[in-house]
DNA sequence: ATATTTGTTAAGGTTAGGTTAAACGTACAA
DNA sequence: TTGTACGTTTAACCTAACCTTAACAAATAT
């Protein structure tokens, strides 16, 4: 199962009520991380793994329905929830034509906010079963998507996976800075632990080691004797 | 795109209201079923392929979030807007939870209305089940025209297609930019998944590409040992 | 110091896929 | 009937992709 919290990244200008929002999310055990505007918003969005987004519609630099498009360039399928203080018709349109998966007018019901994502998170699959469905991946400047195999540095061509690099990539992801052990590995990939199938995956984990060299802010670390670890600094 | 209309079960008591939002929709180019209760409602539902469902919340006999769940059992993704007249929250609150993709408060705004819809029908894109009825696709510069079996390039003449040429490059249509696996082409088309119909889907790709390598935007990807992806660049 | 684990590169074998051409089958016309 | 046209399958050959194993070097543990 999953005992990891579902991630927001939630976009309001308003520094006041962007952290009463973020603390009482995070009170109902969302990790949330708040920008301050859309340029941040966009960087944070690609430096991390969000389950959600939750962006106020208008803002300085860049508003919420231009910072919709572009994280809807690098992510299909990650929900957006806009929030705005006005009621105006065109704002709405715009904002299903950016994409919107829900519609929210300030000021709202926090308990309606909690339904709505709860909703949607079941909707998308990324509630339940977590881990199996999903399949898209930020690591560190890399786009992994598990499900078309193939990993993207930047706006680079993407690299095509075979499947064990794949599937090996995808499951240090899904441990990203935390102790993905040799046994789970071989027991889930390879369906056998012994010495030839361990030294095979040696062999994939300097692949991985090579394709990720690209980004130095990426690494697979090994601990000696227990697994992998794949760490992304700058967070 | 397609020049099928969608497909909507509108299920709305008041008949007033009813006649005039589904004359509304079908000016919209929508085709409209309405029922005028849970229970007719249902009936239709499973007599038919809709694309999309509108449920009046109060009704006699089955509410809105009743007939919500019924019609979730028999079809998980169809995407289902709830209408109420009510702005109460437990309302709102237990409309997602029956599984709504959106909701509206009445007196609503009939131009959100099909906005909504637009963006509802867009975001479920490819998949939704209406796609035994599509036939009309938009290849980077091409032009498919599955019903009557041809490719046209730009302005060019068209190519006449072989029936097995137009369903397998159909079938890559419908995922484009996705996963066409290899297994769904091999039952859908042929029938059949053996050593031999693999090898003559192999060729049929390879006829494909022929054709499609008129328009550099256009590609056929395999995915070694899943299946063949149609990529389409600047989209 | 010695054994074990890991890092890395390269060679080998196997399978899937790319492509072209010939064989086959069916429908239709002469 | 025989021929022709068309769509499809099978064959053949080749390349690319994939995975494992081997070999040796380096790091780490005992």
């Amino acid at each position: 199962m999953d005992t990891v919290n579902k991630k927001i990244l939630l976009v309001e200008d308003d520094p006041n009520f962007g952290i009463v929002l973020k603390d009482y999310l995070a009170m109902n055990d969302f990790d949330v991380v708040l920008a301050k505007n859309g340029m941040e918003g966009f960087e944070k969005f690609k430096k991390d793994n969000f389950d959600v987004c939750i962006l106020d519609v208008m803002m300085p630099y860049k508003d919420g329905f231009t910072l919709a498009k572009e994280i809807r360039e690098k992510n299909e399928h990650i929900p957006i929830v806009f929030l705005t203080a006005k009621t105006m018709k065109e704002d709405v349109l715009k904002g299903y034509k950016a994409g919107a998966d829900d519609y929210l007018n300030k000021p709202f019901d926090s308990e309606v906010l909690l339904m709505k994502l709860k909703a949607i998170l079941q909707r998308k699959g990324t509630n339940g079963l977590a881990d199996s469905k999903k399949f898209e991946f930020k690591i560190g400047n890399f786009q992994l998507n598990s499900k078309l195999r193939f990993l993207k540095f930047k706006e680079e061509e993407a690299i095509k996976l075979s499947p064990k690099e794949n599937e090996l990539l995808r499951l240090l992801a899904l441990h990203e800075n935390d102790l993905m052990p040799r046994e789970l590995a071989l027991t889930k990939i390879w369906r056998d632990d012994n010495y030839f199938t361990s030294r095979s995956m040696d062999v994939y984990i300097a692949k991985l080691r090579k394709y990720l060299k690209k980004d130095e802010l990426v690494e697979i670390l090994n601990i000696h004797g227990e697994g992998f670890r794949l760490v992304v600094k700058n967070d």
